[in-house]
DNA sequence: ATGTCTCTACTATAGAGA
């Protein structure tokens, strides 16, 4: 079973790359992140001439999660569900779709960035977080095998950013946001690239801006995170950082975690 | 080094978000 996470930065933009990719390297499920388009011009048609069926969260301009898969999944839900309702019953930001396939939950995830709109902007953020904590322990209260993986806007410790990418009032790493997310480690969760690889320096996300790519000044934002029985099946979990060395990319990579059977 | 990319909007540049 091997599935992937890549938030593309507009899968319109993106979608040769996307195509190029899943022809490369064959995931049975890729989860996207910032599509950045409504379902109707979702490039649907592209991936499905590659065997790839497509479920869209959409939404205009910004945000916008997708999965891609090579079998049928089943929806879950498609927005998260401990969530409270928005103040003025405005529809949820495009940020969350969760699958079932192969008995295995898959909740493909977009936290927000949590730096603009102030301090609202971050309150924002921490909400989002304390949402999907619940429900990863209502999933682990029912015993269910899940994934959350995808663009978590968290810098977990101080080993997944490079010197100067970051200052310490980033939201992606105060220390509340960096509570919350360990929260879900003592809940009972696994990170599935630093399971594997305890020290080294590993990377998701280079900056467009200011050479990072180049410079190597990235940071390790793309997260997959795995109930107890996942983490035992774990093989695989390393960003192809190759990616990012191709022509116009998006500014993550795709995140590539393995399991047995 | 306030350095890039993508989106939208009173179609062409500027503002917002990342």
């Amino acid at each position: 079973m091997k599935i992937a996470t890549w938030n593309v930065n507009s899968v319109r933009q993106r979608t040769d790359l996307v195509c190029d990719w899943l022809r490369a390297q064959q995931p049975d499920l890729l989860l996207l992140q910032e599509i950045k388009c409504e379902e109707p011009s979702f490039p649907g048609a592209a991936f499905a001439a590659l065997g790839y069926q497509s479920v869209v969260v959409g939404q205009k301009s910004y945000n916008g999660v997708a999965v891609l898969s090579r079998e049928p999944v089943e929806v879950m839900h498609r927005f998260l569900p401990a969530l409270p309702p928005t103040p003025d019953g405005a529809p949820h930001q495009a940020r969350y779709l969760e699958v079932r396939w192969r008995g295995v939950l898959f909740g493909n995830l977009y936290l927000p960035n949590g730096n603009s709109g102030g301090e609202a902007g971050y309150a924002a953020k921490l909400a989002w977080m304390e949402a999907l904590l619940h429900r990863a322990r209502e999933l682990l209260a029912a015993d269910e095998d899940f994934v959350m993986a995808g663009d978590y806007n968290v810098c977990p410790t101080d080993a997944d950013f490079a010197p100067g990418t970051l200052s310490g009032a980033d939201a992606l790493m105060r220390p509340e946001t960096r509570r919350l997310f360990q929260a879900l480690r003592w809940a009972g969760m696994t990170d599935a690239v630093r399971a594997l690889r305890p020290r080294e320096k590993i990377y998701s996300f280079w900056d467009y801006q200011a050479g990072c790519w180049p410079r190597d000044m990235g940071l390790r934002i793309d997260h997959a995170m795995l109930s107890p029985r996942m983490a035992e099946r774990l093989e695989e979990a390393l960003p192809d950082r190759m990616e990012r060395d191709k022509p116009q990319p998006s500014d993550h990579v795709p995140v590539m975690v393995t399991f047995s059977s």
